[in-house]
DNA sequence: ACGTAAGCGAGACGGTACGTCGCGTCTTACC
DNA sequence: GGTAAGACGCGACGTACCGTCTCGCTTACGT
């Protein structure tokens, strides 16, 4: 409720804003990797100084907006997302997750993909991770994960949250065919089958406190 | 029988020799993306004019470099891998993988990382879907993936492809601290729950003809 | 009788003093040309604005300063500078200028040296030019000057000119060691010798009408 | 024989005396404190990069090219100016400085006056000084200035050398309307009458041992 | 004395130049 | 023919100043 809040000049959200436009805009033409701090600036029309006057470099760009990014998701009020009768309930956070990469799919699919950012995809799947470890404590307690029949419990958080991102990127390529609520229904019972233990809940919040820890680098 | 063969100007191997060696210590070193070309050449006692004469760039370098790889591993005899009693059997191709990353334990747990290289990440994805793709329909034919209780075939792919390389993740960020056949089980065993059929078998082969395709880029 | 005078808002008055003052330090300590508008306000206490609210450039804010430093010493009763028995008549107008040079001898040290500026240095010269055109003139008529055993005039003058920004920063390079007569009456010595004329004289008067004119740039 | 040789790369050669005669140019055209890098190599139609590879700023630049001056003016065989019957000798050193200051007229004009540098101005000065010191003691021997009727020595020759700048000056911005050899007999009978010796010579040499030291800066 | 217009602080912004770095190309000389 | 040495054009980087421009606050002046 400081920096991104309306009191802000009213010049610098407008100058933010438009560089934000302007990183996803490019990022979906050219990939990530390929973009300069002077594409971006004269992309959103503002000059290359005022750029670095805001930002540390386009990495910099990335982590803040989703910063914002995740803030908003996180204190928009849940959809229920309504599930048919007879239906698996549906993830609520991971629901509210994905209508939030549908209405960027273009900029995610690119930054998921080989064209994008390691830091960013293993930023996003060390989110998953947490978001999963904290569901299972949630549901099951601290030690629920223990089975010795199955390989080690980190081994298969790892394994689902780097799956995830695999999940998604398939989505975002097939143009988004599925309903994000039918993709997460299938994402929770994959995500169930490899961590041992049914997470399909309603009631899963977001773990972080509001403000999204820097989601990149 | 060509490029890499021993037939080549001694000097030539001598020199990709060194800077393929450069590279893979500056990449545990600072990550793949800080590296330059003047660091690799610098590093392999090499002009920097003479990186030009064999490696459009860095970028060349590791695919040319991940091909030997590839090509070495498809070729090399397979190790069974003898499994113990009672236990499950071992993924061949799966275990000759494994063994190799292990050799290049630092190398590979940078690149999958998050100072890694997307395209690296996605490439290896890909392969590890297309084995699988293969493995499926070697075992049980064509249309066995079919399955409405399921999420579509592509996707389970897509999800088990990516989760792969986060099981690998784990094990090389925990030091391998379990043995390439032990983690080969374990995987084979998530992959098969995510799939929704048993993968486990013995006789697997490397789908490639033995000049791997390029594996970057 | 207008901007300097007391009448000005005291705000104004006292953030033209500090930045005055500000400039002469640090041109004392770095030199003219390093110094920027930025280590001016920040040394007087004074916001960025405001200086420009004031002045164009910290070349006007020199020269605003040298028109005031003029005005004065014009303005300033001449004071005789009591020549000893048998002692060579001091130059009154020379004098005072030495006392004030005397005064912020770090400031002019700086400025008439290789750390100062030349525009300053040229219009100082200028400024000797003009004073001795005009005291030959008042002694000695029009075209007293010419003589054909000697060099042209006006180069005698450019050249007793210039020399005086020598005579001047020798005395401050070495701590002023001698008094202001005393150096007023060698340089006097040297420009007659230099001219061709003696121009040692009492009732020597500045020829500027008070308002001097930019002194700089 | 090192660096300004002929077994220079001709590259370097050509590349270094393109921006040479740019900063000669540009400095006439628009005074040195004006001139950008930029300027000077669009001017000189070589990369900006380029510029750096070769020096560290445009003063650097400048100082590179006076060395080579001073050394070329140096070196050359001394032209001995005829001197008219009963025409007061010419020092020759001198001389062959007017002819190259000729030879660069518009250069020299504006780079000794108000749109110069300070620095160049200074280290000019300060060569005139050591030469004349080096004159009188070649002529008169070590302790040949002191005189208790005139001023300091080091004052007078302050005084003289700075002159020597406003003699040239006067001669540049008056189109060089007298001969260089008119102009250094001037010089000399003005530089005699500061310095209290007559030091009009012939036999006059560089006291600099052929690389002349940084002119400026 | 007090209301008001000014001076001022704060700081965003568009510009321009800086000096550095990395890239990929090229030439020359050596071996 | 492979390599070393290194000049060069190109272009991005991040920094530093510049001069302009709101926008409120506060403060000295004039009635």
């Amino acid at each position: 409720m400081e920096k991104t809040a309306q009191n802000e000049d009213l010049r610098v959200r407008r100058t933010r804003k438009l560089l934000q436009e302007a990183l996803i805009e490019l990022t979906v033409e050219k990939g990530f990797a390929a973009i300069t701090v002077r594409d971006i600036t004269e992309r959103a029309m503002v000059n290359r100084s005022t750029f670095y006057r805001h930002y540390l470099d386009k990495y910099d760009l990335l982590d803040q907006y989703m910063d914002e990014v995740y803030t908003l998701i996180a204190d928009a009020p849940i959809q229920p997302g309504r599930a048919a009768r007879g239906e698996p309930e549906v993830p609520a956070g991971l629901l509210s997750l994905l209508r939030h990469i549908q209405q960027y799919s273009d900029f995610y699919r690119v930054m998921l993909g080989g064209e994008g950012d390691a830091r960013f995809i293993e930023r996003y799947r060390q989110n998953a991770e947490r978001r999963y470890r904290y569901l299972l404590n949630l549901l099951y307690g601290p030690s629920a994960g223990d089975n010795p029949d199955l390989p080690p419990l980190d081994l298969r958080l790892s394994y689902a949250s780097a799956a995830s991102t695999g999940a998604i990127l398939w989505w975002l390529e097939h143009g988004q065919a599925w309903s994000p609520e039918r993709l997460a229904i299938w994402i929770g019972q994959l995500v169930s089958a490899s961590v041992g233990l049914p997470l399909r809940i309603g009631a899963e919040v977001d773990p972080q406190p509001s403000r999204a820890a820097a989601f990149n680098r």
